[in-house]
DNA sequence: TTAAAAATATGATATTTGTCATATTAAAGG
DNA sequence: CCTTTAATATGACAAATATCATATTTTTAA
């Protein structure tokens, strides 16, 4: 079993505060998981009793609309913790968590967890900034889905995805994401999203092979945005 | 000045968890102020400096989105806490307080909240369980604006207004909110939702009276909304 | 490797929603 | 109380977006 202690992805997340006793600790009651592309985490609803800490790989949070379309909440990545508010609020997932890529995955139980906040104040800091940050982020993109078009969201999610997760050596962007999980990224149906990566690409603001997306004038792209 | 410790409003909010001595230092530190309807208590990007309790009335918060308009990101009435997100997170606020009826708000300064967080876990754990409540209340919102249609979202939040903040005794709804008010909680052009709410009461859902709106038709409106 | 399935792409069209113009009604202030 | 201003309402039209049909490309799996 693999050391806490010297999990670099620790330092990137709330567990930074944890103390050497605590991490020896966490080691042992700790579980390791990979997850396959594609492959659920947990779904919405469930009960998941802990959190995980992402070793590596991005993963989809979704929720379910009532017009039975997957909506993507967020995406996140290796060093961020996923269950936290559930754990907290004491109630089952809010959000499905779909693996995009591979992962590597740690689990750690809520008996343990809860231990921390009792006894590390700074790790509790770090948690409660942690979630503040996720409500700032959720608010904000609250307004934008209500104020901006469909246009502009397409331009500011492609320059998020390319600020946040970065590219490839051949420029195109890291996170490789179907065009319906753009589109429900973005709010949109699927052909609109489509048409709209056309026009971009005829207005040469990005490129398309395949499912690779190379942003070529992010400028424009920013300038679209607003 | 009055006594915090008798404030019944407190017993609603994160402070519930303050012991005696830590309300006794409270009452001598906070101040009580009177916000008239329409007044803001901040702004979107200012530095608060500490949190507002609410003793009473209600307050929108809204952010200002690129294309100049305002939109409603939550309503927030007697007993809940302002600014914690922008406290904790160290930041300047990210959304503008305005009062929609004459409120009663004290003010509780920085240093005496973070002493709480410090010496006091149970208040730690309140707020945190508050804020996780608005992060899951930002994520649900955000896939209905993105995946319900403007008639979809208009009947929820009259639903949501009537759930939460009840009716006055001619039956109408306890919140008055301007046609555009409500537009800009549901994302939508003043016109589009005025159109709606014509419709609704041309099916007999709702009653309109001036400002006043009279659900009379709640299994309706709920099948509306999905 | 090849057939089948899924994803992407595009046209045609319908529907939803926004915008502008203009009444009509209600509210505010002298 | 009346005048002025703001809010509400509605029509006409334009723009944005969704839906359905279908072609093309890519991926999957037998």
């Amino acid at each position: 079993m693999s050391k806490c202690e010297q999990c670099i992805v620790r330092e990137f997340s709330s567990l930074k505060a944890l103390t050497k006793d605590e991490l020896l600790k966490l080691s042992d009651c700790k579980t390791s998981h990979i997850i396959k592309k594609g492959e659920v985490i947990f779904e919405e609803g469930e009960n998941v009793n802990g959190i995980y800490c992402i070793k590596d790989g991005i993963c989809k949070l979704t929720k379910l609309s009532a017009n039975g379309k997957d909506h993507i909440v967020k995406l996140v990545t290796k060093g961020e913790l996923l269950g936290q508010r559930s754990m907290i609020s004491d109630e089952p997932v809010n959000l499905s968590a779909v693996a995009l890529e591979d992962m590597q995955v740690c689990f750690i139980p809520k008996s343990e967890v809860m231990g921390y906040f009792d006894k590390n104040n700074q790790f509790s800091m770090n948690v409660m900034r942690s979630i503040c940050g996720d409500l700032k982020e959720a608010d904000d993109h609250m307004v934008n889905l209500a104020q901006k078009t469909v246009k502009e969201r397409l331009a500011e999610a492609l320059l998020y995805l390319h600020d946040t997760f970065g590219e490839n050596d051949d420029k195109s962007l890291k996170v490789q994401l179907s065009r319906d999980e753009l589109a429900s990224i973005i709010g949109t149906a699927t052909e609109s999203c489509i048409r709209l990566l056309s026009d971009f690409k005829k207005l040469g603001l990005i490129e398309l092979t395949g499912k690779k997306i190379v942003l070529k004038d992010i400028n424009a792209l920013k300038k679209l945005a607003e």
